[in-house]
DNA sequence: TCCTTGACTTGTTCCTACCGGG
DNA sequence: CCCGGTAGGAACAAGTCAAGGA
């Protein structure tokens, strides 16, 4: 096995990209050495303070630039301004995909209703009704927000489905049946086993503090196994979710991944490669350089670590007892996995805090000193002399020209305080309204026009140099295995950016030294020398229970920290990622107790199960996140327990309407047609209380989490969205699929942008027969068009369409199924795997190359995998 | 129990290389 | 071959959530 390639595999890079059979995953534990350090630690995990690093070599040289000079168009799209409501932004306007989430949602809660209270034939009913209401509400909310972020996860996914039969002319999401509604209602046929049985478990699980491990895994078997055929996978993934659940760090050790670590290995290498084949995942030769692992390799890595000597056995209640049965159960599922890609990927997790034993890596490198460009800037009309420092704030300040920051006060005021500083108290420069930094501007725009001038060659070259200084620090070697580092580049110097409205924006960032620096890496690993000279770490630690491989302070913020992590693409976010989503996917046997115990808590004496009903209602069918408390110096933003009582109005009979800035400062507007004890309860909470105070007086993360973790071992608030969204992803392949559905949805999909284009153009059309002026289109930028042209334009996207839909037949390209990067956080990989292997489309087709290398760890699954 | 710290995930924005059409 | 539109990726802000200390 793949052991003995390690040494090569480590240290040559070339390595990987012969796709061989090589084989170079870690496999147990034990074997995994690295060569450069022969001798394998011990799993001790204290930190120590190492010798700091010597200054003494390389200094990148490039010249300065300050990165700040990203400059920009910037917070033009709705961000910056909260409220605005446009319908007119491109994606409002063209996408039946954004605005139906908003829809979707409302949808979604009268199903749900139906299925939580009332028998499930009332959705019927409802359905009908909640057709018409999506096109009322969908009028609204689309302009609300480009942000997919409000609408509800799950709502996204579906794109468009079925409502198309129902006589609706564009596609409209097929939320209607909420994700509740689908698992239980819909679903319910097949698995149906595993629900009922489930609600019968329920009570043991909930409380199942230490012991444990029993109710985890009776049901657990139970349900995946049925589901998931033999799969290897399916074995290993009991074991992890039992992990998962633990949770990183409290875990207890464990035992369990050692135990089995061996064989697993064993056949993950086999197997592995026969798969991979088959599923016809490959890497692209090309795509070397990047990431010099191919996938198939990676894949085989097993991340073992080997048992974790230490056991910490928290007594953190629930989560960790579950896990360790897991264990067992995992064993089994070894023996007959065949795919045991997946397994591999043993949760080292499941030893409780160790992360890795040996961590090789070459630091970080810093962005080179400034260069000044002697411009100079004016004050009062007046050239002004600057020094090198005070040159470099000001350039910061003089490249944002054209951004909305500019607009802030805000963040004029941050700048003016912290440049000033430099200025010092006597300098000529007393305003910052007298200041004219056009000059400085005007020569970054040249820079920016000689850099484009560059030839290709040239900029080739450049290229070529800065990987060249960079290479050493782009790769890590843990536990013998080379991974890719995910940020090693320290954060250059600049003017913070905060979105929204937030208090700290124009503050200067200032300028990182080695000296501000912690660095974690393996106890023998050689030290990174510092880059620049005479100067030195701040601190060497060497604690393997966690990931990261330097930190230092945000300067912004400076009880905050900047970490620096590997890649997507690695063993160890691999591990995680799918811990995530065996996690999620444990909701799925708990989900419907879950709800039918929120519902009935809806109307609970004790206001605080209230709250937390309706709270946990509100994330489960609106994809709310949870609302952590925020400082006073961070922008005003809420999430769901830390909605105010302004944030959520009752309409009756039983609508609410919520208006808030979530995350991003991204503005939340939907209307959503509740079940009427939520909306009681909603009207209870705000009685009395004025608009600014909190909604769930009596909640906040830590109490809804800890209610959560009783009903299932290691249940979060953000879980939520993750199974919603993979759950909704599951069922849309799985049912779509049979007839060649989802290409042809992808097609309407298209189809229906496309539409929204026509549309547009007749109106001009129309207009410019009357000799009326075009109206401004969603992209803003209307051109002045004849008559002529239109019509032309049109006859060309038609043109387009119908090229687009044989496209879509012949070629099955299924790429736009509602991928989005941001949502790829909450689809699991595995779904979208297997069903490619089931449908025999290649991988590749779906995934591009990064999130091919981020999903090494899922390209193993079961064909017959389903969330 | 509450608050702070720490670690890690999620999400947006910026930038650039690439692609297909004219 | 030029060019506008875009996918993809880097950068980094902003969340979530657990542990640990007061």
């Amino acid at each position: 096995m793949a052991v003995e390639t390690f040494g090569k595999s480590v240290y040559d890079d070339d390595f990987d990209e012969e796709d061989g059979p090589a084989i170079f995953k870690r496999s147990k534990p034990t074997a995994r050495q690295n060569p450069l350090n022969p001798e394998v630690k011990k799993p001790s995990s204290q930190r120590h303070e190492g010798q700091s690093g010597r200054p003494v070599s390389d200094i990148p040289s490039s010249n300065g630039q300050n990165s700040s000079s990203q400059k920009g168009k910037m917070v033009t799209s709705s961000r910056a301004s909260p409220v605005k409501s446009s319908a007119a932004t491109p994606k409002a306007s063209t996408s039946s995909i954004k605005a139906s989430p908003e829809k979707s949602s409302i949808v979604n809660l009268k199903a749900s209703n139906s299925l939580e209270g009332h028998a499930k034939h009332s959705s019927e009913q409802n359905r009908s009704t909640s057709v018409k209401e999506e096109k009322k509400y969908s009028v609204e909310s689309n302009d609300s927000e480009d942000s997919e972020d409000d609408k509800p996860l799950s709502a996204r996914l579906k794109g468009n489905s079925n409502y198309t039969q129902k006589g609706l002319s564009k596609p409209v999401p097929m939320t209607s049946l909420s994700p509740m509604s689908k698992t239980a209602v819909k679903k319910s046929p097949e698995e149906s086993d595993d629900e009922v049985p489930l609600s019968s478990r329920f009570p043991m699980r909930s409380n199942v503090v230490t012991s444990s491990s029993k109710p985890y895994d009776s049901d657990q078997k139970k349900p995946l196994a049925s589901k998931i055929q033999q799969n290897g996978s399916t074995s290993r993934d009991k074991q992890q979710k039992s992990s998962l659940v633990t949770n990183k760090r409290p875990l207890d050790n464990a035992n369990s991944s050692g135990q089995s670590s061996v064989k697993k290995t064993k056949l993950s290498d086999i197997s592995a490669p026969m798969k991979i084949k088959q599923v016809s995942v490959k890497v692209d030769p090309k795509a070397d350089d990047d990431d010099h692992i191919p996938i198939a390799q990676r894949m085989k890595k097993t991340p073992m670590s080997d048992n974790k000597s230490s056991a910490k056995q928290k007594s953190v209640k629930v989560v960790s007892s579950s896990f360790k049965k897991t264990t067992k159960s995992s064993k089994k599922v070894l023996k007959n996995s065949k795919y045991i890609k997946s397994t591999k990927m043993i949760p080292s997790s499941g030893d409780g805090q160790k992360k890795w034993t040996t961590l090789v890596h070459s630091g970080v490198i810093f962005p080179p000193p400034y260069q000044r460009h002697g411009v100079k800037m004016l004050y009062n009309g007046k050239p002004v002399d600057l020094t090198p420092d005070q040159e470099e704030v000001a350039t910061m300040f003089a490249v944002m020209k054209d951004t909305d920051y500019m607009q802030k006060d805000k963040f004029k005021e941050n700048f003016w305080n912290d440049w000033r500083k430099l200025l010092g108290k006597n300098h000529v420069i007393q305003s910052l309204e007298k200041c004219d930094f056009t000059p400085i501007y005007d020569w970054y725009q040249q820079e920016k026009e000689k850099k484009k001038q560059m030839t290709t060659e040239e900029k080739k070259a450049l290229k070529e140099e800065k990987l060249k200084q960079e290479e050493k620090y782009m790769w890590a070697i843990v536990d013998g295995v080379k991974e890719k580092v995910g940020n090693f580049r320290v954060e250059p110097p600049g003017l913070f950016r905060g979105r929204g409205e937030h208090p700290k924006m124009g503050k200067l960032k200032n300028r990182i030294r080695p000296s501000d620096i912690t660095i974690n890496i393996g106890k023998d690993a050689p030290m990174p020398e510092c880059p620049i000279p005479g100067e030195s770490w701040k601190e060497v630690r060497h604690d393997n229970t966690v990931t990261w491989l330097a930190f230092w302070n945000d300067p912004i913020n400076p009880k905050e920290f900047k970490y620096v992590f590997l890649a997507a693409s690695s063993t160890l976010k691999g591990q995680s990622d799918k811990e995530k989503y065996e996690k999620a996917r444990m909701l799925k046997d708990y989900i419907q107790n879950i709800r039918t115990a929120y519902t009935k808590n809806f109307t609970s004496k004790d206001v605080m199960k209230r709250q937390i009903a309706v709270a946990t209602y509100l994330i489960d069918k609106l994809a709310l996140r949870a609302g952590n408390e925020k400082d006073d110096d961070e922008a005003d933003t809420v999430g769901c327990c830390t909605l105010k009582v302004e944030n959520v109005k009752a309409v009756a009979p039983n609508t609410l309407e919520f208006n808030f800035l979530g995350k991003d400062s991204i503005r939340y507007e939907n209307k959503v047609e509740v079940e009427l004890p939520v909306y009681k309860a909603i009207i209870q909470f705000q009685a009395g209380k004025r608009g600014s105070d909190d909604l769930f007086d009596e909640l906040d993360t830590s109490k809804l989490n800890a209610h959560l973790k009783e009903l299932m071992p290691g249940l979060t608030a953000k879980v939520f969205r993750t199974y919603n969204a993979s759950i909704t992803l599951d069922e849309m392949l799985n049912r779509g699929t049979k007839d060649g559905d989802v290409a042809e949805k992808i097609v309407v999909y298209q189809h229906a942008n496309k539409e929204g284009l026509l549309k547009e153009l007749k109106t001009d059309l129309d207009r410019a027969r009357k000799g009326k002026p075009p109206l401004k289109n969603s992209d803003g930028k209307r051109r002045n068009l004849s008559p002529e042209a239109i019509e032309k334009k049109i006859a060309q996207t038609n043109a387009k369409i119908e090229k687009m839909e044989r496209d879509m037949k012949t070629k099955e390209d299924l790429k736009t199924v509602a991928l989005g990067t941001s949502k790829i956080n909450y689809l699991d990989p595995r779904i979208t795997v297997a069903w490619c292997k089931r449908h025999e489309v290649p991988i590749e087709k779906i995934f591009n190359k990064s999130l091919l290398a981020k999903f090494a760890w899922a390209m193993d699954v079961d064909p017959d995998f389903r969330f």
